[in-house]
DNA sequence: TACCGGTAGTTGATACATCATCTATCCGGT
DNA sequence: ACCGGATAGATGATGTATCAACTACCGGTA
C-alpha cells in the first residue's frame, strides 16, 4: 500500500542530510576530544557526569540507565568497564537482593572534574558560541519536538 | 588563559542537552528501524546508498571514504564484512596496483532497493513531517552553519 | 510454605568504531 | 635504474552497542 510522495524533496533532503552528517562528525569530533583531552570516551563522560548530578554519587543501576536512556546490558557493559579501570565501584544493594548500586570513586571525581571544563570549552567552540542565542534556543526547541514525536510513536 | 565563563548558562545546558539526546535517541532508532524492516546497519545503508549514487555502482574506496566521510580503516572493515554477506564486491584497479573498488552486487541494489523506501517512510515519520517545512529548513541550515564552524575548527 | 510471574542485573555473541601498524605500490628526484 | 617518501588499502587489538539468553531475587497467592 500507499503509493505517493515516499522520496524527499531536493530541500528536504538537503536539510535531512546536513543534519545526519552534522550529528556524525559532531559526535566523532566531541569523542575524540575527550578522548584526547581527558581519556574519557562519550560513554564515560555521560556516566561520570550522571554520577555527579546524584547524591553521595550513588546510585541503581535501573536510575542511572533511565537517567541517561541506556538499556540496561549496555549499562552494565560499561560498568563493568569503569570498573576495571577504578573510576566507579559497583554496590550491593541491601534493600532488594536483586539490585545494585553504582557510585563514583574518588578517582574518577578527579578524573570527570579534570574533564568536564575542558569539554566545556570544547562544547562551546564548536556548538553554542558557534550560534546565535537565539539559534541555539531554536535548535533545542526543534529538538524537544522532536523528542517528544519519537516518544509519542508507536513501534 | 581565560579564566571565566566556561560552563553553560541553564538555557544554554537545556538547549545542548535536548539536542544531544535528541540524536542518540533517533540514530538508535533509525538502526533499529533500519535492522527490523530490512536487516540493515545504519553503516550498510548509507554504503548501499552511496553506491547507488555512482555510475555502475563501482567507486574507489578513497573515493567512498571521502564521500561518506569515513576512515578509511572503517570503510575497509565494513566493506570486508559486506562482502561475506554477499551485498558488494571487490575488485582490483588496473591503473592503480594499490587501488581497489566496490561494487554493488545485484543483490545488494535488490536490498537497497527494498531498503529505502522503508526507511524514508521513518525518517518521514519521525523528523521531516514532525517539523513545519520552516523548521526543518532552519534545522538544516543550523546543521550546515555548525559543519562549517566544525571544518573551518583546528584541532 | 511452596509456587510463579515479574524485575534487576549479568553474560556471551556479534557487529561496529577507532587506532596503530603493516604491505604493496606509486611517483619524483637523482 | 634506483632510492625514498608518500599513498591505498588491509589487518589486529581494543573498546563500544545491541540482542538474546540466563541467574537470582522479589512479591503475591494458593
Amino acid at each position: 500500500m500507499s503509493n505517493d510522495v515516499p522520496w524527499l524533496s531536493a530541500e528536504e533532503e538537503r536539510s535531512w542530510r546536513a543534519f545526519i552528517h552534522l550529528y556524525q562528525k559532531l559526535t566523532r569530533r566531541l569523542g575524540a576530544d575527550l578522548q584526547a583531552q581527558s581519556g574519557l570516551s562519550g560513554a564515560d563522560f555521560q556516566i561520570l557526569v550522571a554520577l555527579t548530578d546524584v547524591p553521595g554519587g550513588r546510585v541503581r543501576f535501573q536510575d542511572l540507565a533511565e537517567e541517561i536512556g541506556w538499556e540496561r546490558s549496555r549499562l552494565s557493559h560499561q560498568v563493568a568497564r569503569m570498573i576495571k579501570r577504578g573510576v566507579v565501584a559497583r554496590e550491593e544493594c541491601a534493600e532488594d537482593g536483586r539490585g545494585a548500586f553504582v557510585v563514583i570513586t574518588p578517582q574518577g571525581r578527579e578524573v570527570i572534574e579534570a574533564a568536564a571544563p575542558k569539554h566545556v570549552v570544547t562544547v562551546r567552540r564548536l556548538v553554542v558560541d558557534a550560534l546565535s542565542p537565539e539559534d541555539l534556543a531554536t535548535l533545542g526547541e526543534i529538538s524537544s519536538r522532536l523528542l517528544e514525536q519519537m516518544d509519542s510513536d508507536p513501534r
